[in-house]
DNA sequence: ATGTTGACCGACT
DNA sequence: GAGTCGGCCAACA
C-alpha cells in the first residue's frame, strides 16, 4: 500500500491544518515532515499563496520569531497567536521548547 | 522547459 | 544576545 505522494504544498497543508490549537510549529520543521528539510521557503510561499483558511498564525520560525510577510506585519502575528493563548516574550518570540508541537507517530499505541 | 523568487535555516562574528 | 552571509528546494510566470 503505498501512501499517494500529493505535491509538497499539499502536505504542507495537511500538516499546519493539524497544528492544535496553543501549540506552534517552525517552517522547517513542516518542511522536514512534508518531505524536504531545506524547503523551508517553500513552506513560506505556500502560506503566501497557498490556502487562506489554514492556521498559518500558528506556524512561526525556527528560533521561536514570527513571520516576517504575515499580513499585519510581526504586531499581527502576535497578536492572532496571543489570541490562541500562545504567549510572546518581550523579543517577540514563542517559547518553542514548551510550544513546540509534532504530529502523532503511527502505531503509538500498540507499540508499547 | 527555464529562470526567478521566497511568510527560511544554520553557522559565524 | 543580536546581526550578517550563503545555500538550498519547490512553486509560479
Amino acid at each position: 500500500m503505498e501512501e499517494i505522494d500529493p505535491s509538497f504544498k499539499q502536505k504542507v497543508c495537511d500538516i499546519v491544518a493539524a497544528i492544535p490549537k496553543g501549540k506552534v510549529m517552525s517552517y522547517g520543521q513542516i518542511a522536514s515532515l512534508a518531505g524536504s528539510p531545506q524547503a523551508a521557503k517553500i513552506v513560506g510561499g505556500i502560506a503566501h499563496q497557498g490556502d487562506p483558511s489554514l492556521p498559518w498564525q500558528r506556524v512561526v520560525k525556527a528560533d521561536g520569531s514570527l513571520a516576517a510577510g504575515y499580513p499585519g506585519g510581526i504586531s499581527g502575528h502576535q497578536s492572532a497567536l496571543e489570541d490562541e493563548g500562545v504567549e510572546i516574550d518581550e523579543t517577540g518570540r514563542v517559547n518553542m521548547k514548551e510550544l513546540r508541537w509534532h504530529p502523532p507517530i503511527s502505531g503509538q499505541s500498540s507499540l508499547l
